[in-house]
DNA sequence: TATGAATGAGATTTCATTCAT
DNA sequence: CATGAATGAAATCTCATTCAT
């Protein structure tokens, strides 16, 4: 999508871009009142403070709080799936455990990028307030992965692709978010060792 | 101003029998709150309406809203751990994918048992209210898969049986979770047989 | 008033005697209760665990709260009050600064023997909970001192006795009180020196 | 689970007057409610209502209860001190009894200018509760009495000053409360008089 | 558009008192 | 008499949202 640079067409209202910038501010005073003061203190007098502007006005750009946290939690969504996707996508075209495990790396290099939101996102929302995007981002994954698994006819041990994606991804899902969570004492060269071990057995058993 | 407040000690409740009947009747109606109005909707006010008793009363057989709570998820919580553990010790003696199926099999059942208690606990609550009860959880299958593996020895692709089971469990717990929770379109048989292959398939490779 | 011992009259039913014994002990609860947890904390749950009791019984010896604390300060006033009178009435028949001295130094002893409890009285309850006491006792203190005057007539500034030994008992009761509850910098020997100071020179001037 | 709260500073007004008009007008409220109810009936509901605001528009101004107790106490014990400093003040460069009696009757008649108030404050606050005030105003006297001492060296009975000063301030401190709180049966000249025949025979004694 | 004071419902918790047993 | 569970009003405080300016 080309953005339009010196359009003739009649510029957007100045207001616009304010309004955009605020949207901006909220969002990024949100993250840090999320981040500094955790989800309990997620308040919207808290978020209006942090942005330096009035309570009020956070209704001019956001209809209630439900939508500032979803906004703030948006952001950080996409951040990750956009690492993550990429992270698949780039590798798409190779093949075999390097292939996994590279991929694996990066994922866990996604989520590390930012530990601190991740936590706050996986241990104090209440997951529901994230299950959309999480699906989505889920489902988004389960697509390369099928494609991936459509390019590669006869190398895997079940054509029914969209069961074996499903498995995958939950089960990577997990280990890759409470390896970067709890930190358990896996080193991670042994870690992303085991994540190719269980996806390659999982795939080319007989 | 402020001294030692001396802990006025819960009194021993010598009528035991009224007591527990009524500590029961907190915990059923703290339950029922959590399933009918949902996380956000658990106020003392409510549990003590639905548990037909006066709010003060509430706090002669608990000290605050969230050792309710924590009563509400710990009696769940202990139900879930003790069929989870009660259905891997049943089979440790067992071996091969047999066993691991009958296991899965168990382990779905009961997180069935009771999907929509399931569901708040995992969807509504913040995982950090239950984060302890969960790593406890874990970490006791953790012990019985070492001890099944270390029973087995020379079957295992690896030696480091305690990374083998963190990713084991790791990686089963969300399978089945979001099994029961999602319901994605997998026939119960055809989810047995992936959790089989992806065990069998990761223990077992070469 | 001579106590009627093996008294023939029928006894006074012996739960009197129960009572009798459970009001001092209610009353020693408070007490306790007052001095450990702060007047805040005089709850009539809190006297009732003391006292070894349910709170239902307190309601057999006392009408309500404030009449168990009113029954513990009682207790201590009456004290202080007999001790300070008793200071005064030993010493009517003595006479000039020697007599002052020792009176005052009864006085600051009578207050001290009880510090916490005379702290409590005078810092943390509300006066208007001890105005009526107060007020006896500073009624029978100036009795005693007008007692005193009037024996001693010709020795003193003024005729009005009534006035001087007001003025006199509310100057020294602050002055005692104080020096109990501040311990200022000034020696008990100084102290009395200078209340003696006060009271000749108050007393004989020409 | 708890976080540095981060203290949401309390923004700057910059509507000064708006919020000026309001601290005053919920001031106003909480010693209306003081005298009319007394201390025990002094709730935040009472003092909103009084103030005919909403109970939540009180932290908006004040922090908490006992900051507006604090305030409306403050506002009157600021008074008084300035009263009774002024008082005392103005006649430090006189000289002898007429001074004392001039003195006095200031005292008095800036106790007596808000009895109703002095009554709530002596009688139902806990004394704890208005101790610093209380203490500051004697220090701050008592180093009034000291520089008029110190300035008429030879005249005094004793040089240790600052003894002099406490014993002086307490009891003339309890005498004019009393008096202004009990109204004895004593004129007001008759009380000067005392208070003059008090002082000078203490000061000066050989 | 921006403000921010005001709202007011509602949350948690305490505690003096009662009354069935 | 004694009990102690139960009460329930009331207290303090929070915070999402509104609306006059």
């Amino acid at each position: 999508m080309a953005r339009r640079e010196h359009s003739l067409a009649p510029r957007k209202h100045p207001q616009q871009q304010r309004s955009r910038a605020m949207v901006e501010r909220i969002i990024a005073a949100g993250r840090e009142v999320l981040l500094r003061d955790g989800y309990d203190a997620f308040s919207t007098n808290r978020v209006a403070d942090q942005a330096g502007i009035s309570p009020g006005s956070l209704y001019q750009y956001f209809p209630n709080k439900a939508a500032i946290m979803a906004a703030v939690i948006d952001r950080y969504s996409d951040d990750v799936a956009d690492r993550v996707a990429g992270a698949l996508t780039e590798r798409l075209g190779d093949v075999g455990p390097a292939m996994i495990r590279a991929t694996a790396n990066a994922l866990v290099d996604a989520l590390a990028a930012n530990v601190d939101l991740l936590r706050v996102v996986i241990e104090d929302l209440p997951a529901a307030s994230n299950l959309d995007r999480r699906r989505a981002l889920e489902q988004r994954v389960r697509e390369l992965v099928m494609a991936y698994l459509a390019a590669r006819p006869g190398t895997t041990r079940s054509t029914d692709h969209a069961t074996t994606a499903w498995v995958l991804v939950m089960a990577i899902e997990n280990l890759t978010v409470r390896y970067v969570l709890d930190g358990p004492a896996i080193s991670r060269e042994l870690f992303l060792d085991e994540v190719v071990a269980l996806c390659t057995g999982y795939l080319a058993i007989a």
